[in-house]
DNA sequence: CCGTATCCGTGGCGATACTG
DNA sequence: CAGTATCGCCACGGATACGG
């Protein structure tokens, strides 16, 4: 799908945490285990559905690790793998971008909303 | 669409590099400026409609610029613009992750094929 | 408690044709 | 050359019900 191999290895890293609520998964598991219904209850809006999903493409790429305990009721316990303790610095990265990114379009859209005609912001053109 | 604060910045960096050809429009750009045109040739499965979308969404976010020079026929040209390049370091974070993670799944799928027995992979459970 | 099964809505993307 | 306009598909995710 992709050509040259930079991009590729980008997308597979892509593919590993996009999901609309992987991210949050990960920053729950970053704080220790958690059973199934802490991570429901840390992210409110899920549904079992989507967060077993998630959980299951997550063990997939060896993020995390699932543990069932055989008992009554049921529990089941998820945590990140050693192998999964190196996301952290990229996602790091991508955090400290992201501020970074916020902060810098509300300071644009300040200078924007702050001329005087709205519509003086001509397209760039050049002749 | 997010609570806790690091997911959200995470979230906002993802949504700006996310899109299915995105990587490869950035990939070429840090090479230098290049046509419309130019882009479309070096990514040849994108449709011109995409393409324009997602260097749409890249200017949006302040990552591109666009220069239109008035002149038949047509030319526009697209280069990153100063505040674009401060993504290298954290793609090339993302990069790096991929090779590895490329690597891990590998190296763990010949381990799993090694196996004698095909069904001998317990499901992890404890008592 | 920890899921699976089913149905369905939406948005990203593709294909194709047209335009200044 | 560098787009826009239309139409359509399909994977992702949401809602709800059921099951071990």
């Amino acid at each position: 799908m992709e050509h040259n191999p930079e991009s590729c290895m980008l997308d597979k890293t892509l593919n590993v945490i996009v999901g609309k609520w992987k991210l949050a998964i990960l920053h729950l598991l970053f704080q220790g285990t958690k059973r199934f219904s802490e991570l429901q209850h840390g992210i409110p809006d899920i549904t079992k559905k989507v967060l077993t999903a998630h959980l299951r493409e997550l063990e997939e790429d060896d993020i995390i690790k699932r543990i069932v305990y055989a008992e009554v009721p049921p529990r089941v316990e998820y945590s990140l793998t050693e192998y999964g303790y190196s996301l952290q610095p990229t996602l790091q990265s991508l955090q400290e971008w992201g501020s970074n990114h916020a902060e810098h379009m509300r300071s644009k859209r300040e200078r924007q909303s702050s001329t005087k005609f709205p519509d003086d912001q001509p397209a760039v053109s050049v002749e």
